[in-house]
RNA sequence: CGCGAAGUAGAGCAGCGGUAGCUCGUUGGGCUCAUAACCCAAAGGUCGGGAGUUCGAUCCUCCCCUUCGCAACCA
């Protein structure tokens, strides 16, 4: 494609159900913030959309968990999830919801647009129905009897006790969890989007126009998914919670669009709303071909964005992705990040800790941006530590690119009146023309790294640049020129000569940086006393930035140093209750017990536990978990299915029999999908080998313990 | 199971056929304008394991191991 005649970047659509954590950042939200105000600052005309992505099973299903309504669970996360990309400076230019009306709208004149032409087929098939809540049933509504392992904690979607992957039609005794009672099965008819039809146009289009400019992983992906056959795709469900179908359509009442085909046409209709608030029309955003669209996501959802969502885009005559720069996942501390066990960043509790004004507010904002930046999983999943974050703060922000500009303003005060100097040419010698070429260069480069979306690269070289400022000012060392000022004329030329550089730095560093932290740029506006307009991205690489003679203001540290024990906090928050949750806070046996004193109980605190003996029935490996074991632990009265963390310390077949305490009234928690309903007790050795606690003589199972 | 991606100094990453590089960290030295910072230097790697192709492999081929994703609690 020649030169786009404009941008319009996505970012993935968050899930509202929950907040979300440093890991979403990282991986969409910073890369395409920065590639927009890039842009901008290229005075391109781009716009970046991004909103709520509001239905699906899922929401309906925790708003039930949760005693609420699936309206009040997408409202509160939706004004949650804005409020924290605002505070963390993801400049959209619109956050939409695909509840909006607009989105209902767009999404089902899409499906019908499509119906329309022939471009759907239609299948009838045999589903579950409850007769007495007059409903079809998703998998998960559907409970059974598992054929593997006979357990009846099993539900059309995948068995709890034994982890396996279901179909409804595998249950033994299904029953409907909305009345209890024996579904039946009843015809309906679905859409599908036949992916078989397009096999040879995503070939061409993915594997041989993008196999150069599109990263690996992605590629690779694709060319699983295509070489392996695609098959046509459920595009509707029987549902209450979602788009309807359109009208014409009969018999669709109940009928909702699957969430994955009306979450992308949210880009659509988050478009649409953009370009009636700002009086703009939408259209050419999505159908001229000299827009170039770019769609910032996770490697989650590459099929999504490569394969599915570009079909239905070219079935609708719409314009294509240029580029779906997915990145891997970002880890925290060792493990990988998880909303269950709670081993997570949110972004709202780092804005909480650090960006409020008694803690350096917005340069907190720039810190994280920073860091999220330097430890981008473009090409292999990385990992956020607390220490890493300190490091990177004080040795390269504090330490070399705030000191860079910080010793600059001093000496600039100290030994030129605090006035922009001059340069003399006469005095201009090879230090000057590196670091003469280091600004020229500089721009180019990070330009070039930045359009091929290399963020964490374009990062360095602008770092780079100012520890080059740094050495560039040790060689030439002012501060001692200033001591020979009597003795040698030159003296001052020469101090005027390297101070004028270095704040022509400064001034192309700001530029720089503006995209990857612009509150830091425009702290640099400040105490440059220039306009925003100095940070259009074509004035990068002058050195004629601040006129000779300006009066600029005193010096004001960029960052602050994070300090030691902000680190040690953060550490223990994370480290206290790694298995909690939000709203639950119970705790489960996979907790390491590194914890010091516990404080002093009250019997009463103590009488709230119901413990039990118990005997192993029966153990089982969990599937993808090092260290899960599940178990089905007799209490005399019932048999429940526990997971416990003990894989590693004790093979499956050894256990059938073992006497255990449980703790039988935890509050139930999911672990790798397999709902656990107790805890057994263990005590950890010197060497960290776990050991059951169990009556000194075998006793019934079932007797309680106080 | 299968399909993808990744495994390079303590950490994070480059390199992708011809004497292993960068940043941070560590150690030593120098300097002092600067948030005890800055500058210079050194130490530190059998490039996940094995086999093969080649005059020669971190880089190509095959096998194996480990991690992660495809498999909606999660990017």
């Amino acid at each position: 494609m020649t030169a786009p005649q404009r941008y319009l970047i996505t970012a993935a659509l968050p899930y509202a159900n929950g907040r979300k954590h440093v890991g979403h950042l990282a991986g969409a939200y910073i890369p395409a913030d920065i590639y927009v105000r890039y842009l901008r600052a290229q005075q391109r005309d781009v716009v970046f959309v991004c909103g709520s992505d509001e239905h699906g099973t899922a929401i309906p299903i925790q708003a039930k968990k949760e005693g609420t309504t699936a309206q009040a669970i997408i409202d509160k996360y939706h004004q949650a999830i804005k409020e924290d990309f605002a505070d963390l400076s993801i400049s959209f230019d619109i956050y939409h919801r695909t509840s909006a009306p607009l989105h209902h709208k767009t999404a089902a004149d899409f499906f019908d647009t499509l119906e329309k032409q022939g471009a759907l087929e239609t299948k009838e098939t045999e589903q579950f129905f409850d007769e007495e809540a007059q409903s079809f049933l998703a998998d998960r509504y559907i409970k059974g009897i598992c054929p593997a392992c006979r357990s009846d904690r099993a539900f059309g979607d995948q068995c709890e006790t034994c982890g396996r992957s279901l179909s409804p039609e595998e249950l033994i005794d299904p029953l409907s969890t909305l009345s209890g009672k024996a579904p039946v099965k009843k015809k309906t008819t679905h859409w599908y989007l036949p992916l078989n039809r397009h096999e040879s146009f995503l070939q061409e289009w993915i594997l041989k126009q993008h196999q150069k400019d599109w990263r690996a992983s992605v590629v690779g992906q694709c060319k699983g998914w295509i070489e392996g056959g695609l098959q046509p795709r459920a595009v509707t469900r029987d549902l209450d919670w979602g788009v309807s179908l359109p009208d014409r359509i009969k018999g669709a009442d109940k009928k909702v669009l699957y969430v994955w085909f009306d979450a992308p046409i949210g880009y659509i209709s988050a478009t649409k709303q953009w370009a009636l608030d700002n009086g703009k029309d939408w259209e050419p955003y999505w159908q001229d071909k000299h827009t170039k669209l770019v769609h910032f996501i996770g490697k989650d959802n590459i099929v999504f964005h490569c394969i599915i969502f570009p079909v239905m885009l070219k079935l609708h005559g719409y314009i294509l992705p240029e580029n779906v720069p997915a990145n891997e996942f970002l880890n925290l501390e060792g493990d990988k990040m998880s909303t269950s066990r709670n081993w997570k960043l949110d972004m709202r509790d780092y804005i909480t800790d650090f960006v409020k004004p008694a803690n350096g507010g917005p340069q907190c904002v720039d810190m994280l941006r920073y860091y999220l930046t330097q430890i981008a999983p473009e090409t292999k999943d990385s990992e956020f530590t607390w220490k890493g974050f300190q490091e990177a703060v004080n040795s390269e922000l504090v330490a070399v690119f705030g000191n860079f500009v910080n010793r600059t303003w001093v000496l600039m005060h100290k030994l030129c009146n605090g006035k922009v100097p001059a340069f003399t040419p006469a005095y201009q010698d090879a230090a000057d023309e590196e670091l003469l070429t280091a600004i020229r260069k500089t721009p180019v480069v990070v330009e070039e790294l930045l359009e091929r979306y290399a963020f964490r690269e374009a990062l360095f070289q602008i770092i780079d640049l100012s520890r080059k400022g740094n050495q560039y000012m040790q060689k030439k060392e002012p501060w001692m020129l200033a001591k020979q000022i009597d003795q040698d004329a030159s003296a001052q030329a020469r101090i005027d000569n390297c101070l004028h550089l270095c704040l022509q730095l400064t001034a192309n560093l700001s530029i720089l940086i503006n995209p990857f932290m612009p509150h830091t740029a425009r702290t640099l506006l400040y105490q440059m006393k220039v306009v925003e307009m100095m940070l259009q991205w074509e004035n990068a690489g002058r050195i004629d930035l601040l006129k000779t003679g300006y009066t600029l203001r005193g010096p004001q540290l960029l960052f602050r140093k994070i300090e030691d024990q902000e680190i040690t906090a953060q550490l223990e928050k994370l480290k206290q209750h790694p298995m909690s949750t939000p709203d639950a806070g119970s705790t489960s046996q996979e907790q390491h017990p590194d914890v010091p004193a516990k404080a002093t109980i009250q019997y009463d605190d103590f009488a709230k536990l119901a413990l039990k003996t118990g005997i192993i029935r029966a153990a089982q490996k969990v599937e993808k978990a090092d260290k899960l074991l599940c178990l089905q632990v007799d209490l005399g009265t019932e048999t429940r299915t526990i997971v416990s963390g003990i894989a590693l310390h004790y093979a499956p077949e050894t256990l059938i029999g073992q006497s255990v305490t449980v703790v039988t009234n935890l509050a139930p928690r999911k672990m790798k999908g397999i709902e656990s309903n107790g805890m057994i007790l263990m005590a950890e050795d010197k060497a960290g080998k776990l050991h059951f606690i169990q009556p000194s003589q075998p006793i019934d199972p079932g007797a309680t313990i106080s």
